[in-house]
RNA sequence: CGGGGCGUAGCGCAGCCUGGUAGCGCACCUGCCUUGGGCGCAGGGGGUCGGACGUUCAAAUCGUCUCGCCCCGACCA
């Protein structure tokens, strides 16, 4: 391609109304525009970096065995109506009427729709199990969208569907996905980790995020520096563990109060008190979605995990009491409460089973406990694992090893999903012995813009993107200095023209533009190999070749740079 | 939905508080010059100041409403 002849509209500046570096790099590069909030449009830069992404996709999927489809972007709501999502989804999900007046919805994932077709056809045991994908655009009105392709509410996704006629089969196909993700996301040239995740909304029981690791995303993880466990800190168990030496004394002293006037936060109180904070027995006051209230423990230098906390609860939504409600059932404000006298349930974290020589609030205004012994002044109804994981807590799986913590960006998901689907819209089988049986199934999601995004993220310096190879929009970019001059512009011509016969993508920079414009723009767009050509080679006879990602440079001789370009770019995409 | 911020030329911004009819940088056009990291000089074109209503002799500026966008929070296959 010639750059005149494309559409690359790059920016000097930063625009005003991007945030992360992806997407103010995505717009400086000239390969999105927002044309509303969470909406772009993706310019042909962009384009040709999505088509890359997607064939990595389509190679892996269908060499694991996976047959591409395409379901429709609108779908009735009949079906949501009878899976329930309906009324669960809320206003993510775009409803709208058509001109009979019968409700529609676009797409913002597909279970249902696949499902149906599926009942539709599947009748015996022996026509499972299958894989069908779609490369599609989704819609999903999200309550705040933002950072750029991060999280917009259109975007493409690659989703998958399993369907087998048992938990084994399905497990196994569950595995055939991690290793095909794990295939394509080395493919895209990115670092990324699979990690232990929650199941969400989509529901189901075992389920592995992919993240890219970026100091920018949105995620946090936690990774054992010894084996492979890997997990999103929502979902993270916290290995139950003896109690500190420190805290172990032989005899508890007698339980004390002490005067804390307004000291609110376990840092307040422990600095007035000079003690750690892991003596702290932190109380918070939830509110299940029964209503009742639920005092909370964790240790002073723990967080609640509301997800764990709502597990142990056996509810769907916790949240904190507010302030109000806490004085109301309490007497106390939030700053001065503890497990002593509270007329509340109360469940405490494992970390909190034994403490001597905690502090607590009072129960009452501007007064802490001291030398708390747990075992002797209050009883919880549980103890159990109710805190987030955090670096530097022992693996939960391996002997020695300990957490790190990493943050990612969330760019694919799997699900065994079970038959949550397959039950409330009836997909059934007969299996060998004629019984009606419904599909297992599994879901495999992939959020290819998203992709796009992360790989930037991961993947910049602070003249502009650095892309793999396996997903550059070009593999090298051809800058002649002076194109106009009759010398060079045969060279570069007899260059672009040998590097296409090779198979080499190549963008020719035929702009009529001062050098370091070309240059600031080739850092910006990112293409691997800069290859230029200037009066300063030529009177040596030859080209320069300069890799993006580190800025080493190496000559070529004019006749031989083509095919020198050619292997430089087969070598590095083998790797 | 709650809190905060911003809409002025294609882009990035100043002007607004204290009302008097719009400016800077980049980009763009013309000419000269220059050509290995966003050149230099000279000349030039371009804006219903997001929109509506109001106050006023007069509104980018003050008031009310409205639309759009950004950030924080709640939310999230």
């Amino acid at each position: 391609m010639r750059w005149s002849k494309t559409f690359i509209p790059t920016l000097k500046e930063d625009p005003a109304d991007a945030e992360v570096i992806s997407h103010k790099l995505l717009v400086r590069a000239g390969m999105i525009r927002q044309i509303s909030r969470g909406i772009y449009n993706y310019l042909p830069l962009a384009l040709r970096v999505i088509r890359k992404i997607e064939t990595i996709v389509r190679e892996e999927m269908d060499r694991a065995g996976a047959q591409e489809l395409l379901l429709p972007m609108v779908s009735p709501a009949e079906l949501w109506r009878e899976s329930g999502r309906w009324e669960v989804y809320g206003k993510e999900l775009v409803r709208f009427k058509d001109r009979h007046e019968r409700d529609f919805c676009l797409g913002p994932t597909h279970e249902e729709v696949i499902t149906d077709l599926v009942r539709r056809v599947v009748r015996s045991y022996r026509e499972l199990p299958f894989n069908l994908y779609q490369i599609q655009t989704k819609f999903r009105d999200e309550v705040r969208p933002r950072f750029g392709l991060m999280r917009g509410r259109e975007f493409i996704m690659k989703d998958a569907y399993s369907f087998h006629g048992d938990v084994e089969d399905c497990r196994r196909e569950y595995e055939n996905m991690f290793h095909a993700y794990n295939r394509i996301f080395t493919r895209c040239g990115l670092k990324f980790r699979p990690v232990e995740a929650d199941t969400g909304a989509i529901g189901g029981t075992l389920s592995h995020e992919f993240q890219v690791l970026a100091d920018t995303g949105e995620d946090a993880l936690v990774s054992c520096t010894r084996c492979d466990y890997a997990a999103n800190v929502q979902k993270a168990e916290v290995k139950a563990q003896r109690l500190a030496g420190r805290n172990l004394k032989e005899s508890s002293p007698p339980i004390k109060k002490v005067a804390t006037p307004g000291k609110k936060t376990v840092a307040e109180v422990a600095n007035f008190l000079g003690l750690a904070s892991e003596r702290f027995i932190k109380t918070l006051v939830y509110r299940t979605d029964g209503g009742e209230l639920v005092a909370v423990l964790v240790r002073g230098d723990h967080e609640v995990n509301e997800l764990k906390l709502r597990t142990v609860l056996g509810c769907q939504e916790v949240a904190l009491a507010g302030e109000t409600a806490v004085e109301q059932s309490t007497g106390v404000t939030p700053g001065f409460l503890g497990p002593i006298g509270i007329e509340l349930r109360v469940v405490a974290d494992q970390a909190i089973q034994g403490i001597r020589g905690g502090v607590t609030g009072a129960n009452e205004a501007n007064a802490h406990f001291v030398e708390v012994d747990q075992e002797r002044d209050f009883t919880p109804s549980v103890f159990a694992d109710l805190r987030m994981a955090a670096a530097g807590d022992p693996c939960p799986r391996c002997e020695g090893g300990t957490l790190e913590a990493r943050r990612g960006i969330e760019v694919g998901q799997i699900f065994h999903l079970g038959r949550k689907y397959s039950e409330t819209l009836g997909a059934t089988y007969l299996d060998a012995e004629g019984r009606e049986q419904p599909i297992e199934m599994g879901c495999y999601g992939i959020g290819i813009t998203r992709l796009l995004a992360a790989a930037i993220e991961q993947n910049h310096d602070g003249n502009g993107i650095i892309w793999p190879l396996s997903i550059a929009p070009f593999h090298v970019l051809l800058l002649p200095i002076q194109y106009r001059e009759k010398a060079i512009l045969e060279v570069t011509d007899t260059l672009y023209d040998e590097l296409r016969k090779r198979g080499v993508e190549v963008l020719l920079d035929d702009r009529d533009e001062r050098p370091g414009v070309k240059f600031k723009d080739a850092d910006l767009i990112g293409v691997p190999l800069r290859v230029t050509v200037g009066a300063k080679g030529l009177q040596r006879g030859g080209v320069e070749l300069r890799w993006r990602r580190d800025g080493n440079t190496e000559e070529a001789i004019v006749g031989e740079a083509s095919g020198k370009i050619e292997a430089r770019i087969k070598e590095a995409l083998k790797i």
